[in-house]
RNA sequence: GUGAAUGUAGCUCAACUUGGUCAGAGCGCUGGACUGUGGAUCCAGAUGUUGGGGGUUCGAGUCCCCUCAUUCACCCCA
């Protein structure tokens, strides 16, 4: 049979095999939020198309063609997310939830959205584990949030995760940078690639991570952003790398780590297992996101996790372990004691057990082979002989050895 | 948005360069051997508008065109 209606492009199931294990990374980074004391905030899936356009930058591939974006019926322009922090932030000012001199943390799991073609790694609406620390400019939240990053990483079992690590400036000084190396670039231009070429207009700092080999040899020799930050950039990343190293945090600078989103400022971030080609989270300050959505003028810093991409590494390192759970209990029984059996499968179930129950009252051939699909551990036969003195037959579906008990007995026991 | 590959039973795939017993296998499923006790073995059986549409041909999964979908890469990013 073909179906006749199939999910959209770059959309899928989660089914429940696979879904174990999302709830148990889930449980983990919860645990992981809260000794960190990260309170979780939910925000709609859909926003005003602004806050983004505003936050994220009109230039940027998310804005300029994957926003999932159109009107609503009231004629405003609305958008399905295509990442969290604007989000959370918006919500932060609207709820008003910034006191002076307090950092307010928070994370969020959810769904995003980016219309974008899929491949490997790269879903239209995917989901992430974020978290968002806002006002505090200290470099001592930069060190805690990308150690709380590594932990949570580390905790999962994962080995081999580096940490990329660079300083993007400010508005201020980044101006200037950007300028410096559109020149450097322009007196190049017949050589770039076509990209790069389109790139020196929009945004020179993407030419730094071409992969076209042409464009990588020229950028090599392009200035560094490190002789452009300025005083206050440059102390607070020197200030930043003192702390991970001191603090045993191992990170690899790289001077080419160019975020996609114009908000960030200063420490920019990405984390990396070793042979996946893609990153599975970054991050990074945003100190003047929160003034450009109206607020004032507060810094911000948060990362996010992208959680497909989190579990195909963890499952390719063999770290996904969890099972379905399978029922304890699988009643059979013989016809005329379908009451009898559907009461008794209650009681089980109220004691906390999880019991399935033959729903063909078919041979007992039947009901065992079900028993056997269901992968139940054991089976309760009921049978009108032995019923009559309140007892069943308890057969062991790994074993294959039954034995009389008393039925009052699975009741209170433990399940061994 | 650009480029490439793929699209055959529920699943994994055959049927090849050479259009003509080509619509198949394994797994799974149903039933039987086992007459009220699952799994192992053996035997039997069901299932497909070969993604969809059009064309070439006496004849097309097999060739051509269009379309849709999937996968991968680019752009970009989680």
């Amino acid at each position: 049979m073909k179906p006749k209606y199939t999910r959209l492009r770059g959309v899928r199931d989660i089914l429940p095999e696979e879904l174990i294990h999302w709830r148990d990374v889930e449980l983990k980074a919860r645990e992981i939020f809260r000794r960190y004391n990260y309170k979780e905030i939910e925000t709609p899936i859909i926003e005003p198309a602004e806050i983004f356009i505003r936050t994220v930058g009109e230039e940027t591939d998310i804005v300029r063609k994957e926003m999932y974006i159109f009107k609503d019926r009231g004629d405003r322009l609305v958008a399905l997310r295509p990442e969290g922090t604007a989000p959370v932030v918006r919500a932060f000012l609207e709820n008003k939830l910034y006191t002076p001199g307090k950092v307010s943390k928070f994370y969020y799991i959810g769904d995003m959205f980016r219309y974008d073609r899929p491949q490997a790694g790269r879903q239209r609406e995917f989901h992430q584990i974020g978290i968002e620390a806002l006002g505090e400019a200290s470099y001592i939240l930069d060190v805690e949030v990308i150690s709380l990053l590594l932990s949570f990483l580390n905790e999962l079992g994962l080995k081999n995760i580096t940490l990329l690590l660079n300083s993007v400036g400010c508005p201020n000084c980044r101006t200037v940078y950007s300028s410096a190396l559109r020149e450097f670039f322009a007196s190049r231009v017949e050589m770039l690639c076509e990209d790069c070429k389109e790139r020196l207009g929009r945004n020179p700092l993407r030419i730094l991570d071409c992969k076209v080999d042409t464009c990588r040899d020229i950028a090599g020799d392009a200035p560094s952003i490190m002789d452009y930050l300025c005083e206050d950039c440059k102390e607070h990343f020197d200030k930043v790398k003192e702390a991970l190293t001191s603090a045993g945090i191992p990170y690899i600078l790289d001077n080419r780590l160019v975020r996609g989103l114009d908000y960030y400022t200063k420490t920019a971030f990405e984390v990396k297992a070793e042979g996946f080609d893609f990153s599975i989270g970054g991050g990074g300050r945003y100190d003047g996101l929160v003034k450009e959505l109206g607020g004032p003028d507060i810094p911000g810093i948060g990362f996010a996790i992208g959680m497909e991409r989190l579990l195909e590494v963890l499952e390719g390192s063999g770290l996904l372990l969890s099972k379905m759970e399978v029922p304890d209990y699988f009643i059979a029984y013989e016809p005329d004691l379908v009451r009898d059996a559907i009461i008794f499968a209650e009681r089980l179930r109220s004691r906390g057990f999880t019991v399935e129950i033959s729903y063909t009252s078919k041979a007992l051939k039947s009901q065992l082979r079900e028993a056997d699909r269901s992968k139940s551990r054991k089976a309760v036969i009921i049978k009108n002989e032995l019923w009559i003195n309140n007892r069943v037959i308890l057969k062991d579906m790994t074993t294959g050895e039954q034995q009389e008990v008393e039925s009052i007995k699975l009741e209170v026991c433990k399940f061994e």
